[in-house]
DNA sequence: GTCTATACTCGGATAGAC
DNA sequence: GTCTATCCGAGTATAGAC
């Protein structure tokens, strides 16, 4: 769900005619020179207009391909997301647990903290404004989560390991929730057990 | 704790030479008329200039009393947060546990949904730079919080309402953590239901 | 569609008048 | 200490050239 906004299937490279718009490319080959920059200085204190200059484009033809700052920092998060989670072993990931699996996150992010930071920018951002890009991309993102949190729960309850009785698409919610507010305290006091406080869950859950 | 900066000690109105600094009072005067802008408008699309002029003075002075815009939304805040304390009672406040403490907080909350959304602004941009006033006001908050937090597990525990053996700081800092998560959730999709979510932590907690 | 040029408002810093 | 004047670079919107 990249952000791109029209563009949705261009993906035979032989045969369609056109295969892929050239625009597409070119915003890819943008963004790639964009990421390098972020990855040398950071997102923070880095303007557009000092982007744009660095990999030699014009501000103009920056914002011709992201509409806002807003719509690049999200296309570094979707980048540094997807690292994100080639760092984590796909094959454990899917049979863990509820909580194991939002405790690993964490201890993932523990190394990654401008991504945290990044997210936490986005995530207010998109409370700003009512209709924007950001704001669906956000809400679909907690929607996805959520569920699958929530199905993890049932499947443990229905496996005897999670105490039953207990609504899992609340308790997803409030795991989700409980994860995110844990990690911006520790952003702003890191000696806080990300993983260890987010790891009481287990007791609380245990039938 | 105000954001002034030095000024700590103007208290006395009689005998004190110089009794209140002419200045305070003209800081007081001012944010109390920008505080009646932020209500009318709101804060977002309130530009520092904008509401220089609408109260009547330059933006350069506005700026000599409020270093920058995120001081002002910042005292902004804490007023409105004196504004919310008093809607609560606070003879209940006092002997509540903290699951219903934070339920409660959360339910006044849900009324004030643009002081979520500007909680959740300031503690982003908490965490964008190092060194800030809105920084540290907000790690002292979260401090507070989570020890008053804590205090009242501890309490409970010690009266039997809450199950023992669980290291009651950290789970404060879980439960504190929740609430903020929550309430993010909810600004985007105000269908979550956030009390009674919150609430789970009553079952959890049960001995 | 791709991009340049231009203009507007914004937050913030500075220098200096009073 | 209080405030005006000015300047800077930022994000964004628009018109229009190619």
């Amino acid at each position: 769900m990249p952000p791109r906004s029209e563009t949705s299937d261009d993906d035979a490279p032989i045969g369609r005619r056109g295969s892929y718009s050239k625009g597409v490319a070119r915003r890819q080959e943008i963004l790639d020179r964009a990421l390098e920059v972020f990855r040398e200085r950071g997102p923070e204190g880095t303007s557009l207009r000092r982007v744009a200059e660095e990999i030699g484009v014009s501000h103009g033809a920056l914002l011709h391909y992201f509409s806002s700052r807003e719509q690049l920092l999200l296309a570094l998060y979707e980048h540094t997301e997807k690292h994100r989670h080639d760092l984590r072993g796909h094959e454990e990931m899917a049979r863990q647990g509820a909580v194991g699996n939002l405790v690993e996150a964490a201890g993932v992010n523990v190394n990654l903290p401008g991504f945290v930071q990044l997210y936490s920018t986005l995530v207010a951002g998109a409370l700003e404004e009512e209709r924007t890009e950001t704001r669906d991309y956000f809400i679909r993102r907690f929607e996805r989560v959520r569920e699958q949190t929530a199905d993890r729960l049932r499947r443990q309850q229905e496996a005897g390991e999670v105490r039953s009785g207990l609504d899992a698409d609340k308790l997803a919610a409030l795991l989700v929730a409980a994860s995110d507010g844990l990690q911006t305290q520790w952003l702003l006091e890191p000696e806080v057990d990300l993983e260890g406080t987010l790891g009481l869950f287990t007791e609380l859950l245990r039938p």
